[in-house]
Parts: C-alpha cells; sequence; structure tokens
DNA sequence: CTAGGGTTAG
C-alpha cells in the first residue's frame, strides 16, 4: 500500500524523524496530531495522519471528524474516512455515525446515506445523525421518512430524534404527524424534557392547532421562559392577542423571566387590539427589567403608542430612545400618518435620516386614508423618481388611489405594470386590483379578472360581492353570497355587505336569518352588522327590530346614530328621530351633513316647518356643517309640502345655486297642490329649457387621465 | 431570532 501523494510523503519523513527522535515508538505521534487538531490546524495534521500506515486510535479519528464537521471541510473529511476505511474493516459505529454527521454538516446527504446505507448495523445513533442531518438540510420529509422506518424497525428515539421530529413536524405544519409524534413522546416518557414539550406547543401553534397548544402547554409542569415565550407568540400569529396578554402576566406572575422578544410579541398584541392599559403595565415592567433600552423593544412601544393613538407617549419613548433606527423612524411616522396627522407624518418622513419601501408606504397611508387622492398620487410619483423600490403594498395603495378617484385608465396601468413586474402572485395586489375595478364601475373587467385570479380569500369574495352591492344589483350579490359560502369562511364584511342587499330589495326574510347568522356568531357585536341591521329593519318598515338591535349597542358612532336617526325619518316617527339626535349629542357625537339629511327628512314627515328651518340654519351657526344640495332641496320640499309658498320663493331665490331640475319638478308638484301659479309657471318654465338642453344637470368635468405616471410606470 | 407599511362593510 504505497503512499503517494505528497502529503503523504511528507508525512513518511515526518513518521521517520518521529520515529528516530523517539525510539521507534510511533504512537508518541498522537498527542502531535491531537495538539494540531487543537489549535485547528486540520490539513497539517492530516499530513501527519496520512504518514501513518496503520489504524489510529479512535479517539484521534473522532476528534478530526468533528474538525471537519465543524469547518464544514468535506474533502479533509472525506480524506479522514478513506483513512479510517483503509485500516479497518469494521469501524465501529461510532465513528461511522461522526462521518455521517460530518458528511450531513457539509451538506451532502448523498454520501451520508451511502455511509448509513453500508452499515451492518446502524443504532439509535446512527438514525439519529441522518435525521438531525436530514432536518440540518432542510429536508423534512425525509426526516419523518426516517423516523417512521426506524420505529418500524424498533429503534427507539431520544430525544435528540424527537427534537428533529417536532422541528420537521413545523416546518411542514404537518398536524397530524405532530400528533403522531406527540403520543410517542408521552408512551416513552420524554414529555417531562421541558425543550420537547415546549416544542410541541410550538409545532401545534405553528400548525394552527391553537386550542391543542394551549392545552399542552398547560400539562407542563415547570413552563421555562421558552415554554412561556413560544405560547405567547403562537397565540399573537392567530390572532389571539388577548389570550395572549393573560398569559403574559401569567408569566409574570410565575416569575418567569420574559424574554426581550416576549415583550416585543405582547406590545405588538397591545397595538393590534389597541390595549392602551396593558400596553402601559408592560412598558413599566419592561423598565423594571432593564429592557426597555433594547431596539426591538423600542420600536415595539413607539408602534405600541402610536397605533392607540397616544402620540405623545410614542414621540417621548422616540425622543428617549438610545437608538433610533428606519424601524423607530417609521413607527412614529406611521402613528402620526394613520391618525390623520398627515402634515406632522410627512415632517418625521422629511426628516428621516434613512428611508426604505415600508416607510413610504406609510407616508401613503397618510394621503389615502384621508382620501388626499392626488396628493397620494404625487407621493407615489415621488417615489418613483427618487429610486425607491416599491412593493405590493405600494401597489395595493396605489390601486385605492386609483379607486377613489375611479380613474379606470390609471388602474389598467397599474394593471399591467403588476403584471409586467410579477406582483400578480400577491394575492393583497390582486385583491386591491379587484376592487380598484369594482370601485371604478367596470364590473365586467372585474369580473373577467376575479376569474382569472389564481387564488381567492375572503377578501376576494368580499370585495367582488360588494361591488356588486354597490351597483345595486342586489340579486346577483345574494348570488354571489350562496356561492362563496362553500369556499371561505364568512365574516363580518360579508354579512354587512348581503344586509345591505336585503335593504335594498327590503328581504325581510333573508334579513332575518341573518341576524340569526350573526347572533350564533357572534358577529352581532360588530358596529358596521348593526347598521346594516338597523338599515335593513328600517327599510323593511320593522322600525322596531331596529330601534332594538340599536339600543343594544352600548357605544354608537356617528354611522349607527344617522341610521337610526333616518330609520325612524322614513318610517314617519319623526319625533323620536329628533329625540334621538338628542341623545346622540349627549353622548358626545357631532352630527355630520348626513345626521341633517335624517333631521330634514323627520321635520318633513312630522310637518314641522318652524323647527326644520332652525336646524337647516343650526347647521353651519352652531353644528358647523356646511348645508349641500340635499339639504337645500329638502328645505324646498319642507316648505313646498307644507304650503309654506313665500317662504319657498324666498329659499329659491337664495340659493347659492342654481336650482337643479329634481327641485323644480318638486316645485311645480306642490305648485299644482297649492296653487301658486305664478312659481309654478317659474318651473314649468325652466325645466322646459332644461330639458331643451337635454337634462343634464351635472356636467362632468373631463377627467385628466394621464397624470403623468405612464412613464413613472415603466 | 423577536420590531415598522396593507385589501373587503353599515
Amino acid at each position: 500500500m504505497a503512499v503517494t501523494t505528497p502529503t503523504s510523503l511528507l508525512g513518511r519523513l515526518l513518521d521517520h524523524v518521529g520515529n528516530r527522535n523517539l525510539n521507534g515508538k510511533p504512537k508518541i505521534i498522537k498527542p502531535d496530531i491531537l495538539s494540531l487538531l487543537s489549535y485547528g490546524r486540520l490539513k497539517q495534521a492530516l499530513g501527519v495522519l496520512f504518514s501513518i500506515n496503520k489504524p489510529v486510535d479512535q479517539s484521534i479519528y473522532a476528534h478530526f471528524l468533528q474538525l471537519c464537521t465543524d469547518r464544514k471541510a468535506i474533502n479533509e473529511g472525506r480524506k479522514v474516512e478513506i483513512h479510517l476505511l483503509k485500516f479497518q474493516m469494521n469501524p465501529s459505529v461510532f465513528l461511522l455515525n461522526r462521518i455521517i454527521e460530518m458528511y450531513a454538516k457539509c451538506g451532502s446527504m448523498t454520501d451520508a446515506l451511502q455511509v448509513f446505507d453500508r452499515m451492518r448495523k446502524p443504532n439509535g445513533g446512527s438514525w439519529n445523525a441522518m435525521i438531525s442531518g436530514f432536518e440540518y438540510l432542510g429536508f423534512h420529509e425525509n426526516v419523518l421518512d426516517y423516523f417512521w422506518s426506524m420505529y418500524g424497525l424498533g429503534i427507539r428515539p431520544n430525544q435528540v430524534t424527537f427534537a428533529c421530529v417536532l422541528s420537521a413536524c413545523a416546518s411542514l405544519m404537518a398536524l397530524g404527524p405532530a400528533r403522531q409524534v406527540h403520543c410517542l413522546i408521552l408512551k416513552w416518557g420524554f414529555f417531562s424534557n421541558v425543550v420537547l414539550s415546549s416544542s410541541i406547543v410550538d409545532v401545534y401553534g405553528k400548525c394552527r392547532a391553537i386550542e391543542e397548544s394551549k392545552r399542552v402547554f398547560g400539562e407542563i409542569k415547570n413552563p421555562n421562559n421558552i415554554s412561556w415565550n413560544v405560547i405567547i407568540k403562537r397565540c399573537c400569529e392567530v390572532g389571539r392577542e388577548e389570550e395572549a396578554l393573560v398569559l403574559f402576566f401569567q408569566m409574570h406572575r410565575a416569575k418567569a423571566k420574559p424574554m426581550n422578544f416576549t415583550f416585543a410579541n405582547v406590545l405588538s398584541a397591545c397595538a393590534s387590539t389597541l390595549g392602551i392599559e396593558e400596553g402601559c403595565q408592560i412598558h413599566a415592567l419592561s423598565i423594571r427589567h432593564g429592557l426597555d433600552v433594547d431596539d426591538y423593544i423600542t420600536s415595539s412601544l413607539v408602534d405600541m403608542y402610536s397605533k392607540c393613538g397616544f402620540l405623545e407617549e410614542a414621540r417621548r419613548v422616540f425622543d428617549n430612545a438610545h437608538t433610533r433606527n428606519v424601524i423607530t423612524w417609521t413607527a412614529i411616522l406611521s402613528g402620526y400618518s394613520k391618525h390623520g396627522f398627515t402634515e406632522e407624518a410627512r415632517n418625521f418622513f422629511d426628516e428621516m435620516p434613512q428611508r426604505n419601501v415600508v416607510s413610504w408606504n406609510a407616508m401613503l397611508v397618510g394621503y389615502t386614508q384621508l382620501c388626499r387622492w392626488e396628493e397620494g398620487l404625487d407621493f407615489f410619483s415621488k417615489m418613483r423618481r427618487e429610486a425607491c423600490e416599491i412593493d405590493h403594498v405600494t401597489l395595493g395603495l396605489v390601486l385605492n388611489i386609483c379607486a377613489g378617484l375611479t380613474d379606470l385608465e390609471l388602474g389598467k396601468q397599474v394593471h399591467a405594470f403588476v403584471n409586467r413586474h410579477g406582483f400578480s402572485s400577491y394575492l393583497f395586489t390582486c385583491n386591491s386590483l379587484l376592487d380598484m375595478y369594482g370601485k371604478c364601475g367596470s364590473l365586467r373587467s372585474m369580473d373577467r379578472w376575479f376569474f382569472a385570479m389564481a387564488q381567492k380569500d375572503i377578501v376576494s369574495w368580499n370585495s367582488f360581492m360588494s361591488s356588486y352591492a354597490r351597483h345595486g344589483q342586489s340579486e346577483e350579490t345574494l348570488r354571489i353570497f350562496g356561492e362563496m359560502d362553500r369556499d371561505v369562511k364568512l365574516n363580518e364584511f360579508t354579512i354587512s355587505t348581503v344586509l345591505a342587499a336585503c335593504s335594498n330589495i327590503l328581504s325581510l326574510q333573508h334579513g332575518k336569518q341573518l341576524h340569526g347568522y350573526t347572533i350564533r356568531t357572534f358577529l352581532e357585536r360588530d358596529i358596521v352588522i348593526r347598521g346594516a341591521l338597523v338599515d335593513m329593519y328600517s327599510k323593511c318598515r320593522c322600525l322596531d327590530y331596529a330601534l332594538k338591535v340599536f339600543y343594544e349597542v352600548c357605544l354608537a358612532d356617528i354611522v349607527l346614530w344617522n341610521s337610526m336617526i333616518s330609520g325612524c325619518a322614513h318610517n314617519k316617527r319623526g319625533k323620536e328621530a329628533l329625540e334621538l339626535f338628542e341623545l346622540m349629542q349627549e353622548s358626545g357625537v357631532k352630527p355630520d351633513n348626513v345626521t341633517f339629511v335624517g333631521i330634514l327628512v323627520a321635520c318633513i314627515s312630522e310637518g314641522m316647518v318652524d323647527i326644520g328651518r332652525w336646524f337647516f340654519n343650526s347647521m353651519s351657526e352652531k353644528h358647523c356643517v356646511i348645508p349641500r344640495v340635499e339639504h337645500y332641496a329638502l328645505m324646498v320640499e319642507l316648505f313646498g309640502r307644507n304650503g309654506c309658498m313665500d317662504e319657498l320663493k324666498d329659499f329659491i331665490g337664495a340659493l347659492p345655486f342654481e336650482p337643479t331640475p329634481a327641485m323644480w319638478m318638486l316645485v311645480s308638484e306642490c305648485c299644482r297642490n297649492h296653487g301658486d301659479t305664478r312659481l309654478g309657471e317659474l318651473a314649468s318654465q325652466r325645466l322646459h329649457e332644461l330639458d331643451e338642453i337635454g337634462l343634464k344637470p351635472i356636467n362632468s368635468a373631463p377627467c385628466e387621465t394621464d397624470l403623468g405616471l405612464r412613464n413613472s410606470l415603466n
């Protein structure tokens, strides 16, 4: 067995030297190799190894393999294997396992497999080496395959095996196998290992089986920090923020030390549930743990205060922060932006030392939320000019702008951009496109796109359906509703849209069924659903039902008050409408222009001319609400229907705009009923004139289609 | 291995 490599020649030389110096005792070489290895001189040690033409001690091979594994030095590892196999017919299973491990960590499961397959008697360690190798390299399916083969052969897994298998189940989100593995862990008494039991909690949580996850967590006798963190994180992930917070405070009472990312998780939970009280407590706790200086916790704190609308607090944390990075900056900017302080947000944006696409998007939200479409578009152009990347969120926001402007052309350009740049794989963006087509009134394009979409979720269906509802196609809305039921899980958006359609076609029967559904599914608490129910019952002439639904609400918002007031008004119960108006003001809700539509309708239905006039005057004088065309039209109706022809004439004469055709029609009708021929003739004359020019009351200004974005979208 | 931006409704 001649050794011919140069390394080996050197080795032989060294061997010779060693022999001569140490009286022919080659074993003495061993400490030399070991010290080379301990200094990490792998190549030199290999040289020495190959100079020895006989097997060396097992521990030397083990050290070699360990170093090769750490260094991911597959070629050197291979040489060690060659040396071992050259001199040993039956290397120990222990060393073969180390070789498998070495190949796996070096990324070659093919080599590992070859070793494994040639082993005569692989033991549990060999299986573990294969399984952990597969898991390390992300071959999760193989982990499960090997695990079940191992199990089939009656080889008992240990905690290492289980740790790998659970990790594989988590990656694959394989709930079934996770349950089986859970059983085996219980059966073989590994559940007391807190690492494994925490992993089980983690796997169930990852598979979104949060109930099972919580149950297993409850079974852990002494949960450690990891266990607590895992369950809290998983609760947050599936939207069980309240439970996450309860667990966090339990954790605190259990004297377990929260880790920094636990704080980050629960602060996010407070942010999304607007739990400012809990947020403050957690802030205090973070200070007590000396963690409030942590970067992640700082930005979570800023975000929590921002989202809850406590902008001064957010600002204080931000100003006192040890380090401010792009994330803290974006968090504070987003707080101002989302709460309508667009100018302040813009100041932050302009001052930021660095910006990324998230910062830009956060700023863009400021414009879209306040329907400042044009400014939003300008900002988007700026974003394109200043070479910032744009992503699927940006495109979603831009599509919102297109919808807000009902600019179909621009929307189509964005669609083309989405296709060209591969954003059509983002469901989020696809949903925004769908909504844009719907809101721009292009139901055919929307239809086509809906059926072309590769995947659809509840938002797609809701958006699709609500566009039909918005265009008065109530039967179609109900048909779609029947169809989506099979595909996705309905939510509050779905029900409120369908209820609105029921109101339109006065389908009390469907409406009542939906009301029952909302009670069974606890959706009844949703304020928009309440509003839809109030509308539905009011329109279906079941005002007492409407009032019942209304009075069960603890805190009505402006829209709900408006619904109820106009519900009363349209059901000839004007006095109750006015009573509600008083209650509304007592509750601190300020009336808006819609409220006064209801109030004036109420006055018309009760024939209360003086009160109506008083309310109309109070709009701008007392409530800072500028009367719109519809309010003037209602005043015309109020005077006209009650035969106040002189007042009507004065009112028409003092209108700040040309009376609309509808107003003239009304005037004409009232004059016939109340015998005012002169005003009636004027009305007829005006109507005649309007008829000649085609009766077009509103001449829409030509739309600016190309807003300079054609180029910026290329 | 944790933090910042978003779609659908009355």
